[in-house]
DNA sequence: CTGTTAGCGCCTTCAG
DNA sequence: CTGAAGGCGCTAACAG
């Protein structure tokens, strides 16, 4: 019963009086074997129970075809459907995915790093942690040729591609809309400014409360660090402004659903004329009061890109290819209709 | 540039003129290597850049340390938490943890087996898709002496080890927790039949309907595929139903949350006196209206009882342990106070 | 404590 | 079209 059926290919070679490599070559289909021995081969396999340990394989042909995954948390729909983007591309190419988490801690990224060339992977896709400020940890990867794409988040390295939301624009657009429907007292809940793309958000923030001469206020800005007791903390500080905002561009969807969970428990009601614009495509965030409009970026998108590009990368390692940055224009989207 | 840096311990041992075995011994922290050749060692393989070739060294061990975790997708809470606790769980093993999702498919979930197995993962932990009617598949890694667990959905299958909701009673507290707040016109959102933990989820409201001496009505029972277009399809036929409901028992949390959303979409209320007991703790429930208690499932609780389990077994592969099936009481949780 | 030897399972030259 | 031989990088006996 505890059969440890571990049949290789010199097993079905002794079986057939043949020789290894031609099982080998039968069980790659390789046009260099008769159809005929190919389909003895095939059956023997069958019946022997044979299972291609992918270990000496990778190992002898020195590639994985697969590429590793990083991401702060899967559970972000952002991020999983970033994933289902990145799966459909490198499934397209013959390529496996190797999902893995930081939870937004670098010491973590620095593991899976490691672990994923360690292991080989052809290429790695990373959004990362908002602990990581640099790349150093990169140059492991890099030393053995191993390609990388960021996506979304990245590190400001010439070495590498990115895949990037243009989140300048897309936090000036936000606020502009804002200020369109005549608002002028609006919060903005931030992220981690560790980060470029918090940075960068803010920044279109600012550019547009200045281009429409309305005062940046900092007491306006809430910072988080995209846990749940941050979005609470912007709940509790909208309460206790001295003064009435009439707007709120949130640049992380963690503050923006938890916030409005938040208050909601609380029984407050936002007065019927706030807006909020949150950059975010959650779909959650379609549930919550008062309506929210979004800054969206496509996961999806952003995943079959940096998917591609890291595929074209591996394919053309020898040709030393430049890294490309490729920047994607988020869109306003009504979310819910109330 | 392109340095391609492929040192191996041969490298290293030919710098120092000493052997490899001893550099393995050394990079393994062996006992058997004084402190002071360690130290040397480790120095020079810093100094080359050296990088452990885990493929080598698991192909030569017969054993990789990792599991692989396949669930349907990973983008749903109670699938995202249960990885978190199978993480937690494996990482003081000493394990390392690969991500996979079926997407509810067969097929993939057979290819993926298939690959985890090929790859010479030690165990497997596994939650099936809605395609799955049997372990057939799961012959391949039997074969290999691969480990497997089942979480929530299972196979009924003697041979693998379960850790299980207690889905009967719960559904079954469920609808006896509206019928005490005096509904008796309740929906249920049920799952895809295919599943036992629906049909256990249908079978405790059926029974909680009797004991009552409240009739079952088959055209109370909404079917669902767990895609956002049949929690629409609920939201639709509450509104089609030819008199009015005040309760809803759902037994998954697409349908629940995308039908209320529908509603709200379509700026429709739903009377005050409506309760709704969803099973789910997708935290976005938590902003739905109306109010909404849930059958909470740990999922990061069953996770980590999964990996222990699993683990459990690959460590006593040759005593030919028992399979186990753990089974976890779910509970009443008011989500939200409105 | 260190060296020697052998081989995990596969693929890939190179011959024939 | 098939066989023989060697080695990917590492570890685990077995010696000494």
């Amino acid at each position: 019963m505890t059969s440890q059926n571990n049949v290789t290919i010199h097993d079905i070679a002794k079986e057939l009086q043949i020789n290894s490599s031609t099982v080998s070559r039968a069980l790659n289909n390789s046009s260099r074997v008769t159809q005929k021995t190919k389909n003895r081969i095939l059956e023997k396999a069958n019946d022997m129970g044979y299972q291609r340990n992918l270990l000496a394989s990778n190992l002898r042909k020195n590639k994985t075809n697969t590429i590793g995954v990083i991401v702060p948390r899967i559970s972000r729909y952002f991020f999983s459907s970033a994933i289902a983007g990145i799966e459909e591309a490198a499934y397209e190419m013959g390529y496996r995915v190797i999902i893995c988490q930081s939870l937004e801690q670098l010491e973590r990224e620095k593991n899976l790093i490691e672990t994923l060339v360690a292991n080989r992977v052809d290429g790695i896709i990373l959004s990362i942690s908002m602990e990581t400020v640099n790349s150093e940890h990169l140059k492991k990867a890099k030393a053995k040729d191993t390609a990388v794409v960021f996506f979304d988040r990245h590190c400001d390295d010439k070495a590498y591609s990115n895949v990037l939301n243009d989140d300048f624009q897309g936090g000036f657009d936000a606020t502009e809309h804002l200020i369109s429907q005549g608002r002028r007292n609006i919060v903005h809940f931030a992220g981690p400014q560790t980060l470029k793309i918090y940075q960068n958000r803010q920044a279109g923030y600012r550019k547009s409360l200045e281009k429409n001469g309305i005062a940046f206020r900092p007491e306006l800005v809430f910072n988080s660090k995209l846990m749940e007791q941050d979005g609470i903390d912007c709940g509790k500080k909208l309460l206790k402004l001295p003064f009435e905002i009439d707007g709120i561009f949130s640049a992380n969807d963690v503050a923006a659903i938890t916030a409005m969970q938040y208050l909601k428990k609380q029984n407050i009601k936002f007065p019927k004329n706030i807006s909020i614009v949150g950059f975010s495509n959650e779909p959650s965030s379609a549930v919550i009061e008062p309506a929210l409009t979004t800054m969206d970026q496509s996961g999806r998108e952003m995943g079959q890109k940096a998917a591609s590009l890291l595929l074209h990368e591996i394919k053309n390692k020898s040709l030393e290819i430049k890294p490309e940055t490729v920047i994607l224009k988020p869109s306003l989207i009504k979310r819910n209709s109330s």
